[in-house]
DNA sequence: AATGGATCCAACCGCAGTTGC
DNA sequence: GGCAACTGCGGTTGGATCCAT
């Protein structure tokens, strides 16, 4: 047995919106809120809508706190961010950003981001194939540290102070956290898979992160590793200096950190 | 100017979770 | 506890627009 339908198809309207309904709809909710009845709302207000189509015209259009297009550099580094954190919880992404909608981020996603990524994947490939370095084959560093257990911490980021993201580490980091974890055979499919058939951090950041520090995550695999582990060898512990460099050498990279320059590496 | 492919994004669909009876 | 109604979400579709040829 079929699930009973949310309204009569044959007596409602489909398709685009025309500006009479976006108006009936916008006064009907700002004199009397969707009245928490989103299936009743279209009949009280006029409309020939079933009462869902409503409730995303309003939600992912007609709200007066919306902006479209035009997303920032800022705004894409927290979408990939919180992609690879989250997986496609558009919706918990969305609440994150100002003005942005669940939809309009996914759209954005599926039409450019992904591509992008896709793209710098591609190139980076392509460089470490020209230069033969041997991927994650590097020896362990030299130094050793103390992994602290991971905890639910919450994670807060120079770029998003304020967000409550549950993590599985805690605020202090070390240099183990800025390796690649052990190269995984990429999921059937997988677009940003390496030219050996593993997975890469674009990988992850398409499926959701196995990267041991929530942000490092695609970081340019391989090379943002090395670039840190260096960096820990060289006896720095400045994290923040560390962000800096990397993306000085990695510029223009589907990599994204936001590392908070407070933080340290033990 | 015509056309066909690529891209964008609003809207729809169906499922899962929640709520209320 | 069971059921139906409702809400919210993510995946997908299709029409409009853009752009290259």
């Amino acid at each position: 047995m079929g699930r009973t339908p949310c309204c009569d198809r044959a007596a409602v309207k489909r398709g685009p919106w025309s500006p009479e309904e976006d108006e009936a709809l916008r006064s009907y909710v700002q004199r009397h809120g969707s009245g928490g009845n989103w299936i009743a709302m279209p009949k009280k207000a006029g409309l020939k809508r079933c009462g869902k189509s409503c409730r995303l015209r309003w939600l992912n259009y007609l709200r007066p706190d919306i902006r479209h297009g035009g997303f920032t550099d800022q705004e894409d580094a927290v979408i990939i961010s919180l992609y690879t954190q989250l997986g496609s919880k558009w919706s918990l992404i969305a609440s994150q950003m100002e003005g942005r909608t669940d939809n309009d981020v996914k759209n954005y996603w599926n039409t450019k981001l992904k591509k992008r990524l896709l793209a710098a994947a591609a190139t980076d490939a392509a460089a470490a194939a020209a230069v033969s370095i041997p991927r994650r084959s590097r020896p362990p560093p030299a130094v050793a540290v103390p992994r602290p257990p991971p905890t639910t911490a919450t994670l807060t980021t120079s770029l998003f102070p304020a967000l409550a993201i549950p993590t599985v580490k805690t605020e202090t980091y070390t240099c183990d956290d800025f390796l690649a974890p052990t190269p995984a055979p990429a999921p059937a499919g997988d677009p940003f898979a390496a030219a050996d058939g593993s997975a890469t951090s674009a990988s992850a950041a398409s499926s959701a992160s196995n990267w041991s520090s929530a942000d490092t995550v695609a970081a340019g695999e391989a090379e943002a590793s090395f670039f840190l582990l260096d960096f820990c060898a060289a006896g720095s512990h400045d994290l923040g200096a560390a962000a800096g460099q990397l993306q000085q050498q990695l510029p223009g990279g589907y990599y994204y950190h936001a590392l908070d320059p407070s933080l340290s590496l033990v």
